[in-house]
Formats: C-alpha cells, sequence, structure tokens
RNA sequence: GGUCCCUUCGUCUAACGGUCAGGACAGGAGAUUCUCAUUCUUCAAAUAGGGGUUCGAUUCCCCUAGGGACUACCA
C-alpha cells in the first residue's frame, strides 16, 4: 500500500516554525517513498477561526515551496479538505457510536462542569468529567435531544483494562484505560466535533497510512486508538516527532525570538536555509553532512534516522545556514530578493529606477558574501544612495592619531585624487599604497579616514569599488565635508 | 498531583556491544585581508548518577535524578 500522510493546521494562528518542521517531514515522507502529501484544514474550532490564518498557511507553503498532492486549491479524490464541510460526516460517525454504545449523549452544561472542575481542584482531586451522563438510558436521551436540549456526545472509554498503540519512533505504549481522559466530548454542543473525532474519521477516510505529528499528542493517542477500535478500524502506523524548544527548554515560543513562518521571512531569513535547518532538528543523514536542498531531502529523508529527544532551536546556527544559502545565490536572483527589503527602508523607490538598478547591480558582489540576513543589506549600501547620516569626526582619527594628521590624509588623498579615482578598484589601492608607503603610514590608517569619511562609519563595503560606485563628485563633496569638520 | 515521553560537547547530532566518542553551529587562538565579512589552520568542549547483563557497554535491562508534554465542548 503506498504511503499516504497529512499534515492538518488549525487556521487558528500564524504557522509557527514547530508546525512547518512537522509539515516538512511529512512531505518529505511522502515524497522520498513515492507518497502523497495531504494538506487537510482542521477548521472545527469556530471561535478562534481567523481567515487570515488560513491564508497564512498558503502563503507559507507557498514560499517555501512547498507543494501537496491532495487539499485546498487542488482538490482530490478523498475532499473535501476543510473539516468545516464534513460535519455531516462527523456527526453521522458520532450517532453510529451512540447506537453501538461506545458512545453516549451527554447534557451537563458548562456550568455544571466548570464548578465540577472548581470542586474537584478543591479536593485537589484529578480533573476531569465525573461520566454523570453515561448511565443515562438511551430513551431518555432521545427524549431530552428532542426536546431541544443543548447536547454533546461523549466517548465511553472502557473502565478497565489497558490500550497500547505502536510508535515508530517510541516503541509499544501502553495506557491503562483509568488513567485516559474520562469520556472526552467527540462532539460539540455546535454540531462541531472535536479534534479527536474529526481527526480519526478523516484519518480513516482519507486512508491516511502515517501519523507524523508532535510528540505533544502522545497522552491524547490512546483515546484515538479506542476511537478507531470502537469503529472497528485498524489505526494507521504512527511516528511522533520530538518537540522543538526554546533555549530555556520549554516548547519554543514569541520570548525565545521569532516562532512564525513569516516573521522569519521578515526578518530577511531565506526559504533554503529555514528548510535545511528544521530539517536536521530531530533528522540527521550520517556523521557529518549539514547542507540538504529541498529536492535532496525529497530523495533522502527516511524515519529510521529520526531522533527521540526534543530538539532546542539555535538561531545562530540557523543565521549560518541563511549565510551560506546567500552567498550560494545567483547575484541576479539575489538583487530580486533583496528589492523589496531595500523598498521597505526607503533606499530604492517603488518601483525602483534605472539608475537604482544600475547602481544596485554594483552593489551585490560587494555585499553578498557580507550578509546574514536579506534585511542586513540597507546598512551596507545606504551610503551609496542617500546623504550620510551624521557621524562623529573622531571616527575620522585612526588610533594613536590626531585631528591634524587625518586632516592632512585626506587633503592629500583630495589632491591626488586624479591619480587614484577612475582607475579599476586595484590600480587604485596600488597607488595608495605607494601613497602610503611614502607618506609613511599604514594603509588601513590612509584608508580609515577615507572610509569614514565616503561611507560614514569605520565599516563599509570594500572601499575602492564603493568609491567607483558613488561617483567622483560626491566622492569629493564628502571628503571636502571631512576635512571641513576636522577644521572645526 | 496523576499519566506518559525524553537524557552524548553550550546547541544540533554521529557512532552492527569493540572508535583516540566523529561532524556542524557557537566560542578561543592564529593566517589571509583596505574595515567588516568570506576563506583557511588550530584549540577547547560530552556519554546525568548508581546498579546490573557481558570478555567488553554511549549502545541492552533496572533504579534514581533532571527535563518536557498532556491532563478543555483548543487543536
Amino acid at each position: 500500500m503506498s504511503v499516504r500522510v497529512r499534515y492538518a493546521p488549525s487556521p487558528t494562528g500564524l504557522q509557527h516554525i514547530g508546525g512547518v518542521r512537522t509539515a516538512l517531514f511529512n512531505y518529505f515522507f511522502a515524497r522520498s517513498s513515492g507518497g502523497t502529501f495531504i494538506l487537510r484544514i482542521e477548521d472545527t474550532d469556530r471561535e478562534r477561526y481567523d481567515p487570515r490564518a488560513l491564508q497564512d498557511i498558503y502563503d507559507t507553503f507557498d514560499w517555501l515551496g512547498i507543494r501537496w498532492d491532495e487539499g485546498p486549491r487542488v482538490g482530490g479524490p478523498y475532499g473535501p479538505y476543510f473539516q468545516s464541510e464534513r460535519t455531516a460526516l462527523y456527526q453521522k460517525h458520532a450517532e453510529k457510536l451512540v447506537q453501538i454504545e461506545r458512545g453516549y449523549y451527554c447534557f451537563c452544561t458548562p456550568e455544571r462542569l466548570e464548578k465540577l472542575r472548581e470542586e474537584q481542584a478543591k479536593r485537589k482531586e484529578p480533573i476531569g468529567y465525573d461520566r454523570h451522563c453515561r448511565n443515562l438510558s438511551l430513551e431518555e436521551a432521545e427524549r431530552r435531544k428532542r426536546a431541544g436540549e443543548p447536547y454533546v456526545v461523549r466517548l465511553k472509554i472502557p473502565l478497565e483494562g489497558t490500550t497500547t498503540f505502536h510508535d515508530r519512533l517510541i516503541g509499544t505504549v501502553v495506557h491503562a484505560n483509568k488513567d485516559i481522559n474520562p469520556d472526552p466530548v467527540l462532539l460539540k454542543s455546535d454540531g462541531y466535533p472535536t479534534y479527536h473525532l474529526a481527526n480519526v474519521v478523516d484519518d480513516h477516510l482519507m486512508q491516511i497510512t502515517h501519523i507524523l505529528r508532535a510528540q505533544e499528542w502522545i497522552p491524547s493517542c490512546p483515546l484515538h486508538v479506542l476511537i478507531y477500535q470502537a469503529f472497528g478500524w485498524e489505526p494507521p502506523e504512527y511516528c511522533h516527532l520530538p518537540m522543538v524548544m526554546g533555549s530555556d527548554g520549554h516548547k519554543l515560543s514569541k520570548r525565545h525570538g521569532s516562532t512564525s513562518l513569516i516573521e522569519f521571512r521578515n526578518a530577511g531569513y531565506v526559504p533554503e536555509a529555514i528548510i535545511n535547518y528544521i530539517s536536521l532538528l530531530g533528522w540527521s543523514y550520517d556523521d557529518s553532512r549539514q547542507l540538504f536542498t529541498k529536492e535532496e531531502l525529497e530523495k533522502l529523508f527516511t524515519l529510521d534516522k529520526l531522533n527521540k529527544a526534543p530538539a532546542v532551536f539555535d538561531y545562530k546556527k540557523l543565521e549560518w545556514f541563511n549565510g551560506v544559502y546567500i552567498r550560494e545565490r545567483d547575484k541576479e536572483t539575489l538583487k530580486k530578493e533583496l528589492i523589496p527589503f531595500l523598498q521597505r527602508d526607503g533606499i530604492l523607490s517603488n518601483p525602483i529606477t534605472e539608475e537604482e538598478d544600475r547602481k544596485l547591480t554594483a552593489c551585490i558582489p560587494l555585499i553578498q558574501e557580507r550578509l546574514k540576513f536579506l534585511t542586513d543589506a540597507s546598512q551596507w549600501i545606504r551610503f551609496l544612495f542617500q546623504d550620510l547620516l551624521p557621524y562623529p569626526v573622531e571616527a575620522l582619527v585612526p588610533k594613536k592619531g590626531s585631528r591634524e594628521e587625518a586632516r592632512k590624509t585626506l587633503e592629500t588623498l583630495l589632491s591626488t585624487m586624479d591619480q587614484w579615482f577612475p582607475k579599476d578598484p586595484h590600480q587604485s589601492e596600488e597607488f595608495l599604497r605607494t601613497l602610503s608607503e611614502s607618506l609613511n603610514i599604514k594603509l588601513g590608517n590612509l584608508l580609515m579616514p577615507l572610509r569614514v569619511a565616503i561611507t560614514g562609519s569605520s565599516v563599509s563595503p570594500p572601499l575602492m569599488e564603493s568609491i567607483q560606485i558613488l561617483g567622483r563628485e560626491e566622492t569629493m563633496k564628502r571628503i571636502q565635508r571631512a576635512i571641513q569638520l576636522l577644521s572645526e
């Protein structure tokens, strides 16, 4: 039987990096085993439903270049792929459970349940439903139902015995039935199913063969198995993925840094880096390989190499991957990716002018290997597109040097400009090297005042190349301004 | 509290029961370099603790400790 796996997000918030990893593992597993990857939208929580979250799911996977074989936008033989469009199906199955006495109607009000919880908390008892309606006769239940009393359908968890499931990673897990959440709700009073029911019904109907999901689902797994058993269905193979944690060992959350995919995207990460890094969180290929493209992972991914310990998310390593993939970019692609960020920072106009485009093209080779994030570009090249921000005069003065010396250096540079300016960067550099020798100062100390005068910073892209892009006139103006500053 | 899961350098991880416990990121030192970055060389850094099983445990078993998840008419 060929592999069928699904990613089943709930459109209640932005796609979390942990969820994205679950999706990726499902996707790679499907691809590497010649199977089918399905996207199913679990929108049964109408209170928390957010249409923007649905759009975010699409945007996230479009950006990552992940396509699903069945699901929204592409359809498929097991649709609809929105659970909100399948409610009749769940209701039918819930009824069935009641009929075969594996489920029951419950008329307990939220108020009663709330009070129950309070009392249990006061008495320090385990919190849980007291199975108040479990033994209601079917006749009475039907009568109250017909009378219009709101109800839910609950699962009858066996009072004794154990429930066992097998996990590809963890092994065999046994739970005592008495420890399972007492009679969880399957069908809510609004007619929508809870996760447990919808998930099981859909996974069965959609013929899902493997469930790869986060380990936080382990505790509710026996409950799911019980539902399969109640229907007389065979559960799929489970594989609970290790969780993604923050540096403090807790579930990765906002206080650790970016967590939603869109944040990473806005912060200048490239999709290749995210995919590569995330894939190595709880999975490895061999003893040394770090770099993988999406296409390679589609071939190489295997469940056997999964790790079961939770993984701490390391932003530093992700940053390294990001730099690696930015450096690997071809210039034209990188330029296109940079433009929106530069526009956002007000460095380029929108749309970009021809002049700006020409300049930017010249900039790319100068900054490419210096970028850790796409957002870094602005700080590197702002001085080529805009007037200098004010900088402290002291920055013009090399360590252990005086203002006077710095001023003289700049004046010399200005007066010899004809000899070094229009030449190609290497010739310019050669000239300046000779000049520095004749002035008996280090090349660095000759260039430092120039660098600050031109770029407004002691850290910049290569100077000679930058000056060429800046142009003769502006270069002169900036040197003159620096001399003036030093004279004041 | 209860149930379940997890445990190799700071972090991600590798190691048919036999390796000087390997790689990567981060960190230190150096080289290259007009600054920064890149690149290169190099150093430091781990099997949670205790018992077994075995000729031999990172690896198998048990206990302890620590960490985490779950305990909703949310997923």
